[in-house]
DNA sequence: CGGCCGATTGAGTCGGATCAAGGTAGGTGG
DNA sequence: CCACCTACCTTGATCCGACTCAATCGGCCG
């Protein structure tokens, strides 16, 4: 079941700077293997010790953390190609959780291997840098959108947002991709109440902007959306994978 | 005015990994110079292209985002020897903006030397790479703390993770140290108005955790504020400056 | 069929926003 | 020395968006 990165299709996507073969094989050489998780079942635990460093090769997961008792934060979505598990691997553990959505495949990359690659491989040490940074950057994304827009601009912008990264991965078909949240995890991603996020989602369904029906979401007109939830950041750039 | 590594101050607060003579004359060799900003002046502008990477020496500063219409939402705030301005350095451009909050300095990492770094000296940059994955768990922390707590314990988490930061720094004496933030500043970062921000400090004040007089934040009982707020992060760590 | 999970809807409440006035202290210029 | 300005803090009244509680519904699975 282990893909080498020599045969990867996700890394052709338009979304990623292409490497050359070279590139690639040294890269290979650095994970492990390929691990599988069900939907559902968390793979980085809050206060776990030495997690690895991860690339979502498949699939959507979420990373999380929660206060003592119990209300949850979603933090931010992963789609294929992200990075997960930085935190881990530089301070030795853990300080979120991470969930998969839906059934994912990872790839590992050992974390003993990682000072190892920023000695032998600056460039690819660069990237996971340049990962982590952009990662970053989501999480301020989101931040804004909690701290500063209403329910129905919040859950827009989500929209936007997850589009926006969805199409250059060509998962969007026709407007529209799989989406695997429930409400649920919509609420807790936007600071929102279950119910409240299900009264908004119906108002904003019945404007027509949008529809979410059996897991898929059509966006009709994103630059409507776009402009509805003030939502102008992350015009596409092509990004490095590992 | 130029302080030379070898001679900094900073870095020899507890706060922070102790490196060798040789280490820090080579990252003194990476510096192109120190840089003056005065309070309330925007140093890392939204959309500038090519910003430098720098390490604050001295003083506070804040990173934001804000929508089109003026919404404002500080991201984080950043204290000596915080690393500012990586999404810029990365991306090309920055998508945030960065503002002194007192009189500040700021130790230049030049943005064009920094591939070479990660070529020659490997261990400097993890050190980036580790920094920049702190940074974004304070976003992360923030992002729980907006979008799932309550505005007095939103405000109680801020001092409390404010104190920790500001503690290893040698900037706290007798329980208090200056907070050179404006109620305005409070509420833009935990994404409350001004005027209900205003009252709940009030509110708390009269419960006598903590006060704030003069620019000085004196805390009574941290342990207590921790417990009301939730917040049990940031066990204190040894980190790299650089 | 029963149980479970997720989506839905209504009623009532409340936290935090907005609007509108002050108040205070430091800073400037006549 | 005083009048004025500006930046920040304070307080009261009112409103509304979002929360909680509670019930129902539909689809899926054992």
């Amino acid at each position: 079941m282990h893909v080498r990165c020599t045969q990867c299709v996700l890394r052709r996507q338009p979304a990623f700077i292409q490497k050359s073969d070279e590139e690639v094989a040294l890269i290979d050489s650095l994970k492990s293997e390929h691990m599988t998780v069900e939907a559902g079942v968390e793979f980085i635990h809050p206060e776990q010790a030495d997690s690895e460093l991860y690339t979502l090769f498949s699939g959507w997961a979420f990373r999380y953390k929660e206060l003592s008792d119990g209300r949850r934060q979603i933090l931010s979505f992963s789609l294929p190609g992200d990075l997960l598990g930085l935190q881990g691997t530089m301070f030795g553990k853990s300080v979120y959780g991470a969930i998969a959505l839906t059934d994912i495949q990872l790839c590992v990359i050992p974390r003993r291997r990682l000072a190892r690659l920023f000695e032998r491989v600056p460039e690819v040490a660069y990237e996971v840098t340049w990962l982590g940074a952009r990662s970053e950057a989501i999480v301020d994304e989101n931040l804004l959108n909690v701290g500063r827009r209403g329910a129905a601009e919040r859950i827009v912008a989500l929209i936007c947002s997850l589009y926006k990264r969805a199409e250059p991965l060509g998962l969007v078909v026709d407007g529209s991709f799989e989406l695997p949240l429930t409400q649920q995890h919509i609420a807790d991603a936007l600071g929102l109440s279950l119910v409240h996020t299900n009264k908004t989602l119906a108002r904003l369904r019945a404007d027509g902007l949008f529809s979410i029906s059996g897991g898929r979401l059509v966006v009709r007109n994103l630059r409507g959306l776009s402009r509805f939830a003030q939502h102008f950041e992350e015009e596409f750039v092509p990004r490095p994978i590992i």
